[in-house]
DNA sequence: CGAATCCTTGGTCATTATACCAAATAGCCA
DNA sequence: TGGCTATTTGGTATAATGACCAAGGATTCG
């Protein structure tokens, strides 16, 4: 594998990987239906404010939701829509493993 | 986040986390084109069998994959297409990113 | 059977990810 | 200004990943 090759699935990977965790798919799903800011984030996610900053920093980093601060609060919102589609294909590989294991059960 | 939410939250991460590794990617959008063995994709990738055999494991795992055994050699193969429109999203985040770049520069 | 090929698994090590607490920063308001 | 709230960042401990080598099946074929 070249090294361009190389350069360029790295590149993929950290979108994919930026979506690659429990917390930042809850955020992502959170954030397709209205922009949070980040105490909201955190009441809902339970975990500490930092560990939430964090997970937040991670997906912008890789492009995927953008933020705007207003006052003392930063309101994050999805940047990329189109990334909601991950969770239709996520379903149907879901459905798939569920319906082989059906087969053998019965 | 209640524990039910978690876990569901978790099957889904696994999956996308599957896909989240250069390498990985890397096999996913060969085998879109047609099926594999273990010696051919090393071939290919050109890194030590055991990490190939291994890559290869988490997206089975995962569902994303599927393989069969024939004579000596195992043959993998996409389960799930749809895997594939993960691309074209990573591919819009990317131009996103790179078209506000462009406003940055000029 | 024994050798050769293909693949997986065990072991080890370096790197990365993730969680929390504590401290720093930024903006608002009394 | 000083305190209050919201957020980020530094530090650190622990867990998870990923790479390689070596060893262990499985299968074919002479």
């Amino acid at each position: 594998m070249d090294k361009t090759t190389l350069a360029r699935l790295e590149a993929r990977a950290k979108i994919i990987k930026a979506m690659a965790h429990p917390t930042r798919l809850f955020i992502v799903d959170e954030l397709s239906r209205q922009e949070r800011c980040v105490c909201e984030m955190t009441e809902m996610i339970g975990a500490d404010v930092s560990t939430v900053s964090r997970h937040l920093t991670v997906l912008r980093n890789a492009g995927i939701v953008q933020d705007e601060k207003r006052g003392t609060m930063v309101f994050y919102s999805l940047r990329v829509p189109c990334v909601l589609n991950f969770f239709s294909c996520v379903e149907s590989v879901l459905e798939t493993t569920a319906k082989e294991q059906m087969k053998l059960v019965r």
